[in-house]
RNA sequence: GGAGAGAUGGCCGAGUGGUCGAAGGCGCACGCCUGGAAAGUGUGUAAUCGCCAAAAGCGGUUCAUGGGUUCGAAUCCCAUUCUCUCCGCCA
């Protein structure tokens, strides 16, 4: 969420900069800078009245200490108009407080200055592009047949044990999903990056942090016997770790890494898009989350970036870095970049990776903070992350990219993990 | 799940109705001392909101959370959450 200082000094550029998300906050703001000022003629006079009544209880002490009964009495009696007042008056200002902060969460944050003008993903930039594309004869197949035909992951059993979306990988499948799991992990350590394994499901002030909750709760399965939601990356958790935290400046950046499934629900969703491992309501993401200081975030999302990119290049996919214009950026980013990879049978670009530097806006809704340096006065982190990198559609372009009529070959950097060069009938 | 005990600042820990944002200690910062260090010693050391252009200053709030009693609550009452111990169950 934006903080209300700088909707209050920077009004006419934050309703300018929303424009480029394609949002009219005109109105919004312009109710949110009216709750303000009530809300601040609120607290100044109840600041003043609460005072009133501090002096007069405290003088009431010193009568009753000094043996004045009568005199405490008097004064007794002074305070019934007074408290309430203060009852009237925090009563306004409680729910004057509850109005603004539901107002100011339906602020999306301010893209930067960088991002593209557009309303949708036609609008997105080209960052780069690498990788060969395959050569595929017209017969290769996609990955949904490839994984019948080597038995490697079972889309049908899955449809059986819990419902479609949740596939059952097996055999060489199952081992290619362990490798990538832990090439990923580790070239995220060897990067410096800390590993975690934080729970899978998270309550509502977790949610609220990184914001999927109050307005994405239909994204996430909830488990409502308890009010625990499963987390729709590992995102939610290991930024909530930082929730109401006041880093050293020493401490910055902190560099976490996390591999855990992740569950979504994906309302909505139909046709092509969940084909296959194309979407899924259960996959597995390895993350990368750092806490920078403001004036270093951007370095810092450009080191991300490279460091997804290396990953990609090691597994030899084609691929491409795609900068999000406003249109299609998330509510909570402040400049976004998407990875794909081509999927040669298929012929699509896939989305395995979204790096983001989300600024103060993550940071301001989980009063995630750090000492200035000098100062040593708390300011608000920046937040970034990026998925570092997701399994199903990095596992569909390897398939089908990689498939000749021997098998499916896997890329030389995974081999060490996996245990074997191809992926066979009877592996 | 049942019974009991507890939750205080970065940490430990005192505080059962008044001047307590909170003794003392540890830690940390800056000095002094020292050839240098250790020890010793001095000073400082929460967050947040409002007023103010800002700093200073002043005022409000915060002792798990939310309510209540009272002129006044860390302290009393109620509810919730969490932690610990014992019992039960259990990978």
């Amino acid at each position: 969420m934006l903080t209300i200082n700088l909707i209050r000094e920077k009004t006419d550029e934050v309703i300018r900069r929303l424009q480029i998300k394609n949002f009219d906050a005109k109105e919004l703001v312009t109710k949110i800078l009216t709750l303000d000022e009530d809300r601040r003629s609120t607290q100044n006079k109840l600041d003043g009245i609460q005072s009133e009544l501090n002096n007069i209880s405290r003088e009431i002490g010193e009568l009753i200490k000094s043996n004045r009964k009568e005199e405490a009495e008097a004064r007794k009696n002074q305070t019934l108009q007074l408290k309430k007042e203060i009852e009237t008056l925090s009563g306004q200002l409680s729910s004057n407080e509850s109005e603004l902060k539901t107002l100011l969460i339906r602020l999306p944050n301010l893209p930067s200055q960088s991002v593209p003008v557009g309303s949708n993903a036609e609008a997105n930039t080209i960052e780069r592009e690498g990788g060969n594309l395959p050569r595929l004869t017209p017969d290769a197949l996609p990955h949904w047949d490839l994984a019948r035909q080597y038995d490697i992951i079972d889309f049908e059993l899955g449809n059986k044990l819990t419902g479609a979306g949740f596939p059952v990988y097996k055999g060489q499948g199952s081992k290619l999903q362990r490798a990538l799991i832990n090439f990923f992990l580790d070239e995220n350590i060897k990067a410096g990056y800390l590993e975690i394994m934080p729970p899978l499901m998270v309550n509502e002030d977790s949610g609220f942090g990184t914001g999927q909750l109050p307005d994405k709760d239909a994204q996430m399965y909830h488990v409502t016997l308890d009010n625990f939601y499963l987390i729709p990356t590992a995102e939610v958790p290991v930024t909530n770790i930082y929730r109401d935290v006041i880093l050293e400046y020493k401490d910055l950046p902190v560099k976490n890494t996390a591999y855990t499934p992740c569950f979504r629900r994906e309302a909505g969703s139909y046709g092509k898009d969940v084909r296959g491992l194309n979407r899924l309501h259960q996959f597995d993401k390895v993350e990368i989350v750092q806490i920078q200081h403001p004036d270093k975030s951007y370095e810092t999302l450009d080191e991300m970036v490279s460091h997804v990119e290396g990953l990609v290049r090691k597994l030899e996919l084609p691929y491409r870095i795609v900068r999000l214009c406003g249109g299609d950026m998330s509510f909570t980013s402040a400049l976004t970049f998407d990875f794909e990879v081509f999927a040669g049978a298929q012929k699509r670009w896939l989305e395995v990776s979204s790096v983001s530097n989300f600024e103060s806006f993550q940071a301001n809704r989980l009063k995630l903070r750090y000492r200035e340096e000098v100062s040593k006065k708390p300011a608000l982190a920046h937040t970034l992350n990026g998925s570092s990198l997701a399994l199903p559609r990095i596992v569909a372009a390897l398939l089908e990219n990689n498939q000749t009529t021997d098998g499916i070959l896997i890329p030389e950097a995974l081999v060490p993990y996996t245990g074997f060069a191809m992926i066979t009938r009877n592996g």
